[in-house]
DNA sequence: TGAATGATTTACT
DNA sequence: GTAAATCATTCAA
């Protein structure tokens, strides 16, 4: 059974400090490769979850067909979008499922980056529970529905403020590989959906989708 | 006001 | 592999 090398230290009890806003101040493209690693922590009055990001994709604004904000669209739910960096962007899909966003770049540049797996680290007892039980431990939260439904992550975590408790990022043990292939699940957006905006931890077993033979290594 | 649909998950053949 | 679940949002009329 692989173990990972740094994350056995990282549990309930550990010092965790959020990423300040510079890190989502960037292109989604770059946030999304760099906060593969890093840690989802939310700070609930029952538990602290703590999951370890590993599958993420970029979302690039208004000339991205595949992007919300797609065509300058400017609607209530995509708002936070166009807000300031460092925000959750949390929207409800499918009739039955949430997703959970980082809101990149700067006021006004509607880009984001969507979390769609993590390595559960802290909280498993309260996450299996929300999960009902699932068969094998990888598919607690790897895929972004999951990962919402296991965190607790709806509405009211839409808007939040990434830059402090109880929705933050923290640092965390860097991927050895990082893999870049095609987002899931935008086959409508034509030629976008080719585009290499997914990203990938190599080593991860909790990722939604395996890397196909067309990824790209990029670190 | 109504129809179409989606950044998915799950169960079943 | 296919299909059902299930509804907020969007856009057309």
């Amino acid at each position: 059974m692989p173990t990972r090398r740094d994350t056995a230290s990282i549990d309930g009890t550990a010092a965790l400090v959020p990423l300040e806003r510079g890190f989502y101040a960037r292109p989604p493209q770059l946030v999304a490769r760099d906060c593969l690693g890093k840690l989802l922590v939310f700070e609930r009055p029952e538990a602290r979850l703590i999951g370890r990001i590993v599958e993420s994709e970029a979302y690039l604004g208004i000339r991205d067909r595949a992007a919300h904000s797609f065509g300058a669209r400017r609607t209530p739910r995509n708002e936070v979008m166009w807000g300031p960096p460092g925000h959750a962007y949390v929207f409800f899909i499918y009739g039955m499922h949430f997703h959970l966003n980082l809101v990149t770049d700067q006021e006004t540049i509607p880009t984001a980056v969507l979390i769609r797996a993590v390595e559960p680290l802290s909280g498993l007892e309260w996450m299996l529970q929300r999960r009902k039980f699932p068969k094998k431990p990888e598919l607690l939260t790897n895929g972004p529905g999951k990962l919402c439904q296991a965190f607790d992550i709806g509405r009211p975590q839409n808007g939040s403020d990434l830059c402090g408790p109880p929705l933050f990022l923290a640092s965390g043990p860097p991927p050895r590989r990082i893999y870049r292939c095609q987002r899931i699940g935008v086959d409508y957006a034509g030629s976008w959906a080719r585009r290499q905006l997914r990203f990938l931890d190599g080593e991860s077993r909790y990722v939604s989708v395996p890397a196909p033979a067309t990824a790209t290594l990029c670190r």
